[in-house]
DNA sequence: TGATCCCGCCAACGT
DNA sequence: ACGTTGGCGGGATCA
């Protein structure tokens, strides 16, 4: 009996059922929090499918959910406890949902039914993880299970505790672009053959060395320092004490999308992939429960992905039998190229060292330099002293955070006291600012001194601290050859105007760091710091090495056979060092170093965020993390050639130097006062704080100019300015642009939309202004304006392709996998080549 | 049966 | 001390 029931109840029914084993059924799971907000869908057979099918068409979705957002409430909740009473005599056995109807790809429809693909910045995108997982009837721990594949590619962020940010697909193609680079450089490529190869050999008979042999490789390999690339760390604070972090759904999330990214047929086994992910942790013994778990991980994983669309299931017919297996029917991750054009792009996997300047691309590659644990690394101090930011990062943030039940009204510009977003939403109502600076500020002064301390903290961990005289986030890589020029990825407070802020862990020579700036955050994050994300550029490794592999590979294929990859096999050394052993060590120390750095630097980044705003929009992206770099487009060489110019952070040339951004030359001096980071974003969206706007005036002018707005015409930016100074935050001197107006462009105004041809760019700036003016239109921006949509000019091809791949029944790839499946098919990517006798693929 | 994968215990983490 | 996250794997379902 109590196996039927009402699928409201069934939660209940089911803890019940446990109650035997606990007596008391709630305690077990976090006790729901009396929210109000109940299912806007009520639970009806069919709700599912609604869902389905709304999940189908965004727009349907996004219509749908606003009405149901419109409605939920007393109502609903009404209607559902009506429901509930109403089912719970009945015999609902089709309601029961078999299993499958509570299946987590279905959960997970449900759950991005909930958002729009491209929310627009001005909606309220805020996750509540008990709403939802009251909406959708669900415990927690499901949603959990659906949130950090999100967070694995950057479409959501956690904000708080129970509160994420959602992003959509705005950052999508980035995230893919950063992972498959993370994946190339892992050499992925080479393990997934590695592993076939093994399997070949196992049909045969030579198991036992060669997988001895392999497990060998692939752990030198791997040690090679991927064991972490946890890119997925889209959290700071975890990361300071994370421990659960490398196994992280997160972080295997990230592998597995980089094993699509990376292998040609974009098809990749189950089996492969755990075993490859098995052995990036460790490769220990394959221990079956292992690798049975990691499958059971990867199903999940697996099930969000099918839900985004992003991948299929299939069935890969080999010799052996039929294997379940995932297509990649996401958008192809193109090679990076398209933005720079000045640059060399090189598509795959270009050396990074020598690059002058990378690609945005190559920035993304180097954003997880493979180091091993080393993130665990750091000092002491400086992790407590993570901690204690972050802890108060939190604290400011959770309270602003207030639930706002601005559910149903997503969208517009919540008057919040206090919340930063206010500000931008209205920029009538600048005239609060003061009011509101002051109120955000309250904590200013202990921010001060959490900041002293914490630099005072770096600075002793800092081994050789170097100040970077300029502030400016490189985010080019710098050129490997130029050991002395570390790039600081400085980011100062603008406000403090310290200069350098940021304590560049010095890194051994030749490491250059970058800064990501994640799209998403545009929005979300204020200004200027916080939202990058500095990397260290692996640079020695990749381009040497890569070009031997290849070779080596080459001869791998010839000689490929039965015979296990020996230790003379050079792809075997190669693999194991990943380049000559001088080197390979040096890389090695570097990524380490560069990790640690950082780290450090993102403390620093933490620390000014904190400083700078209490603003709960503010996020920082752990060291860890793969951040979509926005925009490197335009590398620039020169920038590297003296040290001063190092400094200079290519985004930032690049971003000023975009036409969108408006292009302001910042002199080295005001590049102290000025940060980067906020870039081109600016002119979209920020959502500034008062803080942050101090932080970033030279940014914000410069947007402001580009539109065509004077900050100091505004006057609400003199309130603004003399509030800020009048409380400290800012230098007498420095004025904070007041542009509220800005901060909620439309979403084609992401960085990431923002094309690099010039035609683009003016087509954007076009864009922009018309934006700015309909901004200045609307008096209220009280309502939310329809979000455009991606203007498709404006897409890169890759968004297109996504769409493309949504449509249902969109092409079937079967065909061009034959194509790449014939016996003859081999690894683009220079790996070995393996035989791979008819690979087939059956689609469910 | 093997492929899937739901469910929820429970430990790490956070406050 | 309690709430939040989320690793993990038993064992139920599905095909």
């Amino acid at each position: 009996r109590s196996v039927l029931k009402t699928p409201l109840k069934q939660a209940a029914t089911s803890r019940s059922a446990l109650t035997e084993i606990q007596p008391d059924c709630q305690p077990l799971t976090t006790p729901p929090k009396p929210k109000e907000i109940l299912p806007a869908d009520p639970w009806t057979p069919t709700s599912n499918l609604k869902m389905l099918i709304s999940a189908a068409s965004p727009e349907i979705r996004s219509r749908e959910q606003r009405r149901e957002l419109s409605d939920n409430s007393r109502e609903v909740l009404q209607a559902k406890h009506c429901l509930q009473e109403h089912l719970s005599g009945d015999e609902y056995e089709k309601s029961q949902p078999s299993r499958k109807e509570k299946s987590l790809g279905l959960l997970c429809h449900k759950f991005l039914a909930r958002y729009p693909d491209y929310p627009s910045t001005a909606e309220n995108n805020y996750i509540c993880l008990d709403e939802v997982a009251e909406e959708l009837n669900v415990e927690r721990r499901r949603i959990y299970d659906i949130v950090n594949v999100l967070e694995s590619l950057h479409m959501v962020s956690r904000l708080a505790k129970n509160r994420y940010a959602w992003h959509g697909r705005h950052n999508l193609s980035k995230t893919l672009q950063a992972l498959k680079k993370v994946g190339e450089e892992n050499k992925y490529t080479q393990q997934i053959q590695m592993i076939k190869k093994r399997e070949y050999e196992h049909e045969f008979d030579l198991d036992g060395e060669s997988n001895e042999e392999m497990a060998r490789s692939f752990g030198s390999n791997e040690h090679s320092e991927m064991s972490f690339v946890e890119l997925p760390g889209m959290e700071f604070r975890a990361a300071s004490v994370n421990s659960r972090k490398d196994k992280s759904l997160r972080v295997m999330s990230q592998k597995f999308v980089m094993l699509f990214l990376v292998s040609t047929p974009q098809i990749v086994s189950l089996e492969v992939a755990a075993k490859i992910l098995i052995g990036e942790d460790q490769l220990e013994d394959l221990d079956k429960s292992k690798f049975k778990t990691k499958i059971r991980r990867l199903y999940d994983i697996a099930n969000v992905l099918s839900s985004l669309e992003l991948i299929k299931k299939v069935h890969v017919t080999e010799e052996r039998g039929r294997k379940p297996a995932f297509k990649w029917t996401g958008p192809d991750v193109l090679p990076s190229v398209q933005d720079t054009k000045l640059e060399t792009t090189s598509t795959s996997c270009p050396p990074p060292i020598l690059e002058s300047i990378p690609s945005k691309e190559q920035c993304s590659k180097n954003l997880f330099p493979s180091r091993g644990k080393q993130n665990f690394t750091r000092h002491p101090s400086l992790i407590k002293l993570v901690k204690t930011i972050e802890n108060d990062r939190r604290k400011i943030q959770s309270a602003p955070t207030s639930p706002v039940k601005m559910s149903a009204s997503n969208f517009v510009f919540p008057l919040q006291p206090g919340t930063d977003q206010n500000l931008s939403a209205l920029p009538s109502k600048m005239a609060q600012v003061p009011a509101i600076a002051k109120h955000q500020l309250e904590g200013q002064s202990k921010k001060a001194k959490e900041l002293k301390l914490s630099r005072s903290a770096l600075e002793s961990n800092q081994s050789s601290p170097e100040v970077v005289p300029k502030p400016e986030p490189p985010c080019v890589a710098a050129p490997s050859q130029q050991p002395a020029l570390a790039q600081p990825p400085a980011v100062c407070p603008p406000s403090h105007s310290s200069v350098s802020p940021v304590i560049l862990p010095h890194t051994p020579a030749g490491v250059s760091y970058a800064i990501y700036l994640h799209p998403s955050q545009a929005h979300t994050v204020t200004t200027y710091s916080p939202s990058f994300m500095l990397q260290p550029l692996p640079c020695a490794n990749v381009t040497g090495i890569k070009s031997i592999n290849s070779k080596v590979l080459n001869k791998t294929t010839t000689e490929e056979g039965d015979n296990p990859v020996t230790t003379d096999d050079p792809t075997k050394s190669l693999t194991a060092k990943e380049g000559p052993p001088i080197k390979s060590e040096t890389s090695s120390q570097r990524c380490l170093k560069r990790s640690q750095a950082l780290q450090e630097n993102n403390l620093i980044k933490k620390c000014r965020s904190d400083e700078e705003s209490l603003d709960t929009s503010l996020t920082f992206f752990p060291s860890g993390y793969l951040i979509p770099l926005t925009q490197c487009t335009h590398g620039n060489k020169a920038g590297f050639s003296n040290k001063e110019k190092a400094g200079i952070c290519s985004l930032q040339h690049t971003t000023y130097s975009s036409p969108v951004a408006g292009v302001i030359p910042v002199t080295a001096s005001e590049l102290k006062a000025v940060n980067i980071p906020a870039f081109q974003i600016t002119p979209l969206n920020i959502m500034l704080s008062p803080t942050s706007i101090a932080a970033a005036p030279v940014l914000s002018n410069s947007c402001l100019n580009s539109s065509n707005t004077s900050s100091a015409q505004n006057p609400s930016s003199s309130v603004l300015n003399f509030t800020l100074q009048h409380i400290g935050l800012i230098p007498a001197g420095v004025q904070v642009p007041a542009n509220p107006v800005l901060q909620h462009m439309p979403v084609s105004l992401q960085p990431e939309n923002v094309s690099y041809s010039s035609e683009n760019m003016n087509l954007q700036e076009e864009k922009v202004s018309k934006n700015i003016l309909q901004l200045f239109d609307r008096d209220g921006l009280s309502e939310k304006y329809s979000a455009p949509s991606v203007p498709k000019e404006l897409q890169e091809p890759q968004t297109v392709t996504e769409n493309f791949f949504r449509t249902p029944g969109g092409p079937n790839t079967v065909s061009s996998l034959s194509a790449n499946s014939d016996g003859t098919d081999r690894i683009s990517q220079g790996t070995l080549y393996i035989p791979q006798r008819k690979l087939e693929v059956s689609e469910d």
